[in-house]
DNA sequence: CGGTAATCGAGACGGTACGTCATGTCTTACA
DNA sequence: TGTAAGACATGACGTACCGTCTCGATTACCG
């Protein structure tokens, strides 16, 4: 999947890989994009990855996520499968409710603790729509992911938090 | 497409529909994707108004752009074959190059003007990495389409353009 | 299987409908063919009634197992599953043993037992071949059944019978 | 078809073999039996031969077909195909009338044709039922290719046109 | 103005993959 | 120990589209 994308493979070649017939692939997964979510998950998990914790500082603490998932990226060619589930998302309401549940919110949940944290802290106004935070330092990320404009590497993802946290404190946005 | 997503129209359909033979579609368009960014770039030419030209403002020039996006997806919900493009954009380079040539060249072309014209007056720091700026202004949208995890309007379009040109002026990052 | 035949019913649905499990009924029965077999042959059985003894007429003697059959093809439609058996047996020949053990035979040898009689009080020629006496009183039976182009009651049964009989005594055919 | 029977040839076998798709074959085929019955019509056509028309005798007109069937079925094992169209035809009636339409019909029309001229000739009562006639005659051949209980050749052949024959005179069947 | 291209609709074709179903074997867990 | 429940590898089912291809019919252009 990682070479061709989600969508060159299909269930028969997995199944003839896997030594399996196609029955029993059916039978563990409802399609290809939930078995590829699966399969993500497990390949993504070290970003949720509970011992590399707080570290005291909200510019890290999202550093240490975003570094993580530019080193996975950097790594193996998550992008393609990514844009597949994605694009399958959009037409498939009852898988999309699946890729937030298995991905999404786990992902954004940690976030949240940081961000509860950095409140405390005084590092971020209270009231902070935390979406719209948590897309300005990310989404950057997921748009080069799909469009390769330019390079993803670690100086550029000290620069988008930077920037990010910068413009939050600057013109802080209350959750509304 | 718009209600079914690329992917889930078969070229027999198009030309059904067209009461023209399949033959006759391949003559013409390479592939469904191409079909439908084709159909997508006329749909959404209204970004690219020169009758809408510079303001005089970053923001304000960013702001038309963004508002003016806003507005076409909250009409017609073109997120789903904007996925289906950006997914088969993953697998095919050729295909690739032509949305970027057709699509993202002419309208980040288009935003460097607005971005030299603010150097210029001095909104931005001389140097700035215009890239990186338009992701940050940008991302958040497609980002938004994409996942569906908050509302896309008027208001949080200006939230997006505020924080990011201040992130920008605060965290200035210049081209490599 | 009566109102579907044999190859429309499966082991799994017959497993289901026992409370058992489908192993269980393969330890019992090799194939749906065995166990269609096994099922027609007891309500076939009356045929092979011994209350029902000899008559000392031929003709009465086939008419009654003749009528017997009529009655009970005409009460259930045997004739699905008995051309799932007859298709089956053609392939599979242990199976097709089996048949002709099971059901075939002991059918054929009552008659046998009729027509010696028969021979012995003078109504039949002395070395009629009795294969070829009981296929000119049964095929038709099993032609209607199978073909269904005429009916199939006890007046043409007696029509059968007569003819078949005034056949084998104008043009006697010995065994070879 | 011949050598396995009709349900263990799989449309996709003929299509491989073909060098053809599936789909071709079911573009032309509804189904593995309509496409036997389509073989079958073809090779057993020389049963209808125009060429071989009115003897002036209904022994000889009867035989001479009854002798070619044989001939055809000691060639090549016919039976088996015809066993799997017949058990087919008792669970989709729609294929039934195919079968009656495409194969039944026109040899007991050819048939009809005979009885005609025999009755015309004063060697059938007139009024005889023709479908009986054609029952006592062929249905023994079917009876035998089904169950395998006797040799089937030219010999036995005439034993039964002539029993058969004696069975109509001297037991007529008035048609209800 | 009539003959020659080009273009088109229609759809047959060889393929690939789909998702479902049933096969017969097997393992597990309970009674 | 025997059995229900059901997982499993297998393989055919019939369907949907793919992209290519051949047909005629219809334009439309040129000689």
């Amino acid at each position: 999947m990682l070479d061709r994308g989600v969508e060159s493979v299909s269930i028969e070649e997995v199944a003839a890989q896997a030594g399996s017939g196609k029955a029993t692939i059916y039978r563990w997964w409802a399609s290809k994009e939930v078995l590829a979510l699966d399969a993500l998950d497990r390949e993504l998990s070290s970003v949720l990855a509970p011992d590399t914790a707080e570290t005291g500082s909200l510019k890290e603490d999202m550093l240490v996520r975003l570094r993580e998932l530019v080193r996975l990226f950097q790594e193996r060619p998550f992008g393609r499968v990514f844009a597949g589930i994605v694009a399958h998302a959009q037409s498939d309401p009852e898988f999309a409710l699946l890729y937030v549940d298995r991905f999404v919110r786990p992902r954004r949940q940690l976030m949240h603790g940081f961000l509860d944290a950095a409140v405390d802290r005084g590092e971020l106004p209270a009231g902070t729509d935390y979406d719209f935070a948590l897309d300005l330092v990310f989404s950057p990320f997921w748009n080069r992911v799909f469009h390769r404009h330019g390079p993803v590497d670690e100086a550029w993802a000290e620069q988008v938090v930077d920037a990010a946290l910068a413009g939050l404190c600057a013109a802080p946005v209350r959750a509304r």
